[in-house]
DNA sequence: CTCCTAAATGATAGCGCTGTCATTTGTCAA
DNA sequence: TTGACAAATGACAGCGCTATCATTTAGGAG
């Protein structure tokens, strides 16, 4: 293995100061342009590459963005960090993920190790951090985006949409859709569950149509089993229903599936709608309506916020709304019959 | 913001010298048990974190685990990242992931600048990787787990399992029940996705069924709308088949809704057979038959084979193979009627 | 020409830690 | 008590880069 080039070498076969070629490479603007080209010939003849731990010790900054999200499998994170990814993966910056497991005390662990590393930004899911983590962020001295959810109050950035706002517009959907005795099955109540359930309550309360006993939540975390399981749950309860909204589509899947089996007939007997609209929900059979989230523009969104804040740029607009929308399929489409 | 705390200044408070704290850090056993108390009560009373940037510039080593996969957003992948992320999250190594995006040559590029970087270990999806990124990767002087599939000729070590052999028994499960009429689906042809088709191929083949009509692929991801596309194209180009085997379980479940769609019986008019048995193929309606893989426990074993390679305990078995089930359901069990 | 200013380049000193080798301390046989 | 050897601890240099300040060069104005 031939001994690693260093940025000594390259200023040596360039014939100018380390220092410069430094400089050449991280602001070429401020190297005068022929320098700067026969620093960037020796660079790619030689294969130079800097190495990331010496640069850090010495700006004491990192070229590293931390992310903090509470599941490494759920659709929805994988979705946003897809984002994350393609946005970086064109700079110098890397990511480095951390999987609070949906703990709040887990995410201020990991907080602490991010930050005494000096990133060079932080996108953190929520804004439901703990006093000491929320203290930490502030005393960071690092461009913070806050993603999945908005609110008043931002550590720094923000970029989500409203989950209350999403609840009640499911809500909403199935009242016009002529839906009376709605149901909602919930999974995992993070606090953005939590939110879409208040506004779902909130909606169905004004209009006259909430029951304690439609609602079915658990902490499992959510899953197609968890559908079929809680709608059996409920159907052991009461028949007078008449839709439900999951929480998330893998269970708006389960309920279908169970639907079919009990040869209950969606959308007639049944309305069902979820959340999230993943890919598969379009060409279910028959096709479920859900809520559609910006997953995937969430996380290039609030990377290149990062990028910028890091690059100096002002930031336009720090709380970003991607908002949301109903998508209206079969399994909400009623037929005209007696509510 | 307190000045951050040194090494240094844990020395000084616990009245020994720097290296030894340093010791104390790392390699508790080589300092006395006095000593080593007093250290740790002062570096958890000023809260101490070492600088990993300064370590690795020190000792030309980082305390990075890097992983190369090809998508961040395949369930398949997303599993295996939370076995690892799983096994990693209880040391001081972090995870770092490259998505690769299923090209080899990004991969390659990607190795680059991942070793310029002097991780702790690597895991690399697969075993196709190019000739100079197996180069690369031999002069590498850090444990490397090659996962997913396994092979002989390890650049270092390999967990997985043959996608030949999966592949080859699906195909036999589905001949045993009585198919005779059996397709193949498959999306995004990547090296284990051949694999598998090629199992298949030479068992059906064996058995006299092989007909290349029955063969239906695709450059696109998979997913669950490609799984009732690629019902609607093969059924559009014959009606004599009587199974399909799925390279992804996305697939088919695809296969399913349209099957209902179309008021295919499943199983006595078409069996299903999906891969990788994913948590919802057990509560489809009806329960679709998977071949099921053990990723999760993929992803641990290699991170802690990679750990213990750093650790420096000898390496039991350089390659483990996890192997695979058919797990038969419904979605294969076809009443007795004429073949 | 000279002087002044800005642009370009360089010299120097660390960043916080660990590798290496040197020194001190402790233990035990003779 | 002494010497030999291992265990424990320390001194020092330097990992590869950048921040900071110093110096040189270039480009006009007078």
């Amino acid at each position: 293995m031939p001994r690693k080039i260093r940025l000594t070498d390259v200023a040596e076969a360039a014939g100018v100061s380390a220092i410069t070629v430094s400089r050449a490479l991280r602001k070429p603007e401020i190297v005068s342009p022929a320098v700067r080209e026969r620093i960037q010939a020796v660079v790619d003849r030689l294969g130079y590459v800097p190495d990331p731990a010496a640069r850090a010790l010495a700006s004491a900054r990192t070229n590293v963005v931390g992310v903090l999200i509470p599941s490494v499998t759920n659709n929805v994170f994988t979705d946003v960090l897809r984002g994350i990814y393609a946005t970086a993966e064109t700079t110098d910056f890397r990511i480095q993920v951390g999987n609070t497991r949906y703990s709040l005390l887990e995410e201020e662990r990991l907080l602490r190790i991010f930050l005494s590393q000096r990133p060079a930004g932080l996108i953190v899911s929520g804004i439901d951090q703990t006093e000491t983590s929320v203290t930490l962020m502030r005393q960071a001295d690092c461009p913070i985006v806050q993603i999945m959810e908005t609110g008043d109050r931002p550590i720094d950035m923000m970029v989500g949409f409203s989950h209350r706002d999403a609840g009640a517009a499911a809500a909403r959907h199935m009242i016009e859709r002529g839906y009376r005795r709605i149901a909602f099955f919930s999974a995992r109540m993070d606090p953005r569950s939590q939110r879409r359930l208040a506004g779902f309550v909130s909606v169905v309360k004004a209009a006259g149509l909430d029951d304690e006993t439609l609602l079915v939540t658990t902490p499992r975390s959510s899953s197609v089993t968890l559908g079929c399981e809680m709608t059996s749950e409920l159907l052991s309860r009461t028949s007078n229903v008449d839709a439900v909204i999951c929480n998330n589509d893998d269970i708006a899947v389960g309920v279908l599936f169970e639907c079919q089996r009990r040869r209950i007939a969606v959308p007639d007997d049944l309305g069902i709608c979820g959340f999230n609209d993943l890919e598969m929900m379009a060409v279910a059979n028959p096709p479920l309506t859900s809520v559609r989230t910006h997953r995937e523009e969430m996380g290039r969104r609030a990377t290149r916020m990062v990028l910028d804040a890091i690059a100096g740029a002002p930031i336009a607009e720090p709380i970003v709304d991607l908002g949301f929308e109903v998508i209206g399929r079969e399994s909400t489409r009623r037929g005209e019959r007696p509510a």
